[in-house]
DNA sequence: ACTGTTGTGAACATGAGTGTTCACCTCGTC
DNA sequence: GACGAGGTGAACACTCATGTTCACAACAGT
């Protein structure tokens, strides 16, 4: 029941960051009030959904071996965050989250294992060591990013994702 | 000075998109009574804000003679769209502008010239064609995403952006 | 049966954003 | 100098989200 409310408040807040607590409320299907009682205030809501999303990315990033092979570790990752959907778009987009001096903090922790594998991997020759490593991190977001609102738009197959991501990262749009 | 307005407006608006009108106007450095005067309610600034960003990118875009070389088209993109920043961004994350019909009709209608180029791109083979329109447009659309909010963040100086959008993009991060 | 926990709706006070009106000011133009 | 077109702050009423309190219901463990 729990775990449904943050999921559920992560989507109502993504979908009109305005909403009103009673809304999120109704859409959990509990009373305002009971809301109020687990997160007194506004932005303690929001901070939790971050903090949820952010122990989400972490279990998931933990059963991967950063230390494989460059592609098995990316196409693992695709794997893991692509399914994750709006509770990591929550993280990179939901405004003013990074006001929050906690939240940022754990958010810039949140790439540090990213930023160590990808220059392994550019040291490596596994990729481009002519790209900034926070480039290439970030691109790799990016490129997440366009995979999920696809899948919400209903353009992309949830399975299609993880190989148009990967193909396109690694290799460009170039023949 | 009604230039400057949109495009305070827009920083304000994106940079926190619950900002009050009366935030807006002093940024703006003008009274909140002449915003309303300008923009009767807060939906018809959002709504000058997208359709004055759309009349950007459609002029910058106007000037790019999409029948040439798939190449050098791409590279007249992105130094035309990189600049834009905000307001390019303000069209593509504000929440809840594709709520508007009619803003959302001229988004869809921004994207039409671009899709037939990638899909001659395609034809012509200077782009992949095992990808969608769709896809390889909308990744072009994050990678500039991606360095505009590096070069905002201070990571990213603007004159490196485009060699970095348009490498990746077109040959991906594999060596 | 008793009790503590948890959830619930109703009600209230408060504050903020919004839209409106009004009197006043400051220009450039005639 | 008169005039009209904007711009301005002050003030007002209205709505709505918010945070709080309260009394009550459901339920589990004792």
């Amino acid at each position: 029941m729990s775990v449904h409310l943050v999921d559920i408040a992560t989507r109502v807040l993504l979908a009109d960051p305005s909403a009103s607590l009673g809304d999120v409320a109704k859409a959990a299907g509990i009373g305002r009030t009971t809301l109020h009682k687990r997160y007194p205030t506004r932005q303690d809501l929001v901070v939790a959904l971050a903090d949820s999303a952010l122990d989400v990315v972490d279990e998931a990033v933990a059963d991967v071996d950063l230390t494989r092979p460059t592609r098995e570790v990316l196409d693992d990752l695709v794997a893991k965050l692509v399914p994750l959907g709006p509770r990591l778009e929550f993280l990179l987009r939901f405004p003013g989250l990074e006001q929050d001096p906690r939240v940022a903090e754990r958010l810039d922790r949140m790439d540090q294992p990213f930023l160590a594998f990808v220059a392994t991997g550019q040291q490596q020759g596994q990729l481009r060591a002519d790209l900034p490593a926070w480039w290439v991190l970030h691109t790799f977001y990016g490129v997440i990013f366009t995979a999920w609102e696809a899948i919400a738009a209903g353009r992309l197959a949830p399975l299609d994702a993880p190989r148009l991501v990967l193909t396109t990262f690694l290799e460009g749009v170039r023949p």
